[in-house]
RNA sequence: GGAAAGGUGGCAGAGCGGUUGAAUGCGGCAGUCUCGAAAACUGUUGUACCGGUUACGGUAUCGGGGGUUCGAAUCCCCCCCUUUCCGCCA
């Protein structure tokens, strides 16, 4: 959510951000409410002290003996104005929080300006040793290796759930366990991270905390009997730790590293990379987030970045660094990077991550604040989170890559104490 | 699924129609004392919003929403949540 104060000085910022983020411009709208708002209040509470004025003098009006008849009944005129005018005041300030709720974050000043992913910058990119874009022998892609290995099945996973829920089998299954194994422990012993292990069924108001809903409803499972929605991503319940919470500033940064599976509809994207485990509904998925002080924010959001990319150093996989422009970004985020791992047999840059920054936007809807020593005030944190990362383009990445010319699978060096085997096939 | 109890400030815990933002205790902060610390004593200590350059003034807030009333933490209605017991169960 957007700081009604901060639309309030910088109109013409706000405005300029939206329309660089592709969004509507509500700026003539919120301001006009924020006006009638405001007026409201200032009438009302006008009202309001008068009437505790004047209650306040009744005991003794009583224990005097005087009469109260004309006192009560202007009273009574009082509070029937204040009613009305309260009834008001919540009408124009639920279509003021509806707008707010819709609006998307702005992007930070770094971030260059680009309708679509077309203008995401390459920012770097990282090969392993020897690596070579094309082979000298005929790379099968991860479907193929799946079904020749029998370490995936697709057609019964969608006999089980449906296209779209991946069933992984024998030496496939441990390798997916072992990359999540792998990924939580570099976290928690590299990168200092603390590990949680979260609800995956959350509720609206977490999900409304880190801005999932209620714009992006049609993207979430939901399990409309309990209230209950399935987790996109373990940002969801991870950020929401620390929801109507007011953190010491001598605690931050916080940073947690969890493992969930995430649950996504992919509504209205069918066709589109919809083979094996390209868009899938159901992932897994070790996410990193964290709580920072403002100043700190943009700081701890390379870190986070480069958190992620260890593991892929880690695992020796090719990818490259996107910084997305303010067109391609997410409703919630200032800034983020996306991390590509290469794919031999698509010939393409696969997203496996997506760090972001998203400032005070989920901290201002979620309510988490901390308290800075040097003013005592509460202020709101900044929060961050970014994949570290997601199995399913991974996999893709490492089967394709550490296949060899007979078609068997070389499991990465750091995974074989995970698996317990070094090849597959 | 059945039964009961309960949701009050950072925490514990009073209040059950009227100067109650809310007793008391703990904790936090500041001061006195001390070479320093502890103890003791004194003071102070929520958040959000509105107005004001500041000082400050005002409003709201006792799980959420609605109602009764001149006036609600206190009375009435609806909802949510938590705890305990029984049943079921990985």
């Amino acid at each position: 959510m957007l700081d009604i104060k901060f639309i309030r000085e910088n109109p013409g910022l706000v405005r300029l951000g939206l329309r660089n983020k592709n969004a509507a411009d509500v700026v003539d709208k919120v301001l006009e409410l924020d006006e009638q708002r405001r007026s409201i209040i200032a009438k009302v509470e006008d009202l309001k002290a008068k009437r505790n004025q004047v209650s306040s003098q009744i005991p003794m009006m009583k224990k005097t003996g005087q009469d109260t008849t004309t006192v009560f009944a202007e009273m009574k005129r009082v509070g029937d104005e204040i009613a009305m005018l309260d009834g008001q005041l919540r009408t124009i300030e639920s279509e003021l929080e509806d707008i707010l709720r819709y609006t998307p974050n702005l992007a930070h000043s770094s971030v260059p300006v680009g309708s679509s992913a077309e203008q995401n910058v390459e920012v770097r990119k990282w090969l392993p040793d020897g690596f070579a874009f094309e082979n000298d022998f005929k790379i099968l892609d991860h479907v193929e290796l799946g079904k020749k290995l029998s370490i995936m099945d697709f057609d019964r996973g969608t006999k089980i759930s449906g296209s779209g829920f991946p069933l992984y089998i024998g030496k496939g299954a441990t390798l997916e366990r072992a990359l999540i194994n792998f990924m939580l422990d570099y976290h928690l012993h590299n990168h200092n991270y603390s590990e949680v292990f979260p609800p995956v069924l959350v509720n609206k108001e977490s999900m409304m905390g880190t801005g999932q809903l209620p714009k992006m409803e049609e993207d979430m499972y939901s399990i409309e009997k309990d209230g209950l929605y399935p987790v996109p991503t373990a940002e969801v319940p991870i950020t929401n730790i620390h929801r109507d919470e007011i953190l010491a500033e001598k605690d931050l940064p916080i940073k947690y590293a969890g493992y969930t599976p995430c649950f996504r509809r992919e509504a209205g994207s069918y066709g589109k990379e919809y083979k094996g485990l390209l868009r899938v509904h159901q992932f897994n998925k070790v996410e990193m987030v964290k709580f920072s002080k403002p100043e700190n924010s943009y700081n701890e959001l390379e870190l986070l970045v480069n958190d992620a990319e260890d593991i892929l150093k880690a695992l020796n996989v090719p990818y490259r660094i996107l910084l997305l422009c303010t067109g391609d970004l997410s409703f919630s985020a200032a800034k983020c990077y996306d991390i590509e791992t290469w794919s031999p047999a698509e010939k393409k840059w696969l997203e496996a991550s997506s760090c972001s920054n998203f400032e005070a936007f989920q901290a201002r809807r979620a309510n988490i604040r901390f308290r800075r020593e040097e003013t005592k005030k509460p202020e709101f944190v900044h929060t961050l989170n970014g994949s570290g990362l997601a199995t399913s383009r991974l996999m893709v990445s490492i089967l394709e890559n550490y296949q060899t010319p007979e078609g068997k699978i070389i499991v990465p060096k750091v995974l074989q104490k995970y698996t317990g085997f070094e090849v597959i096939g």
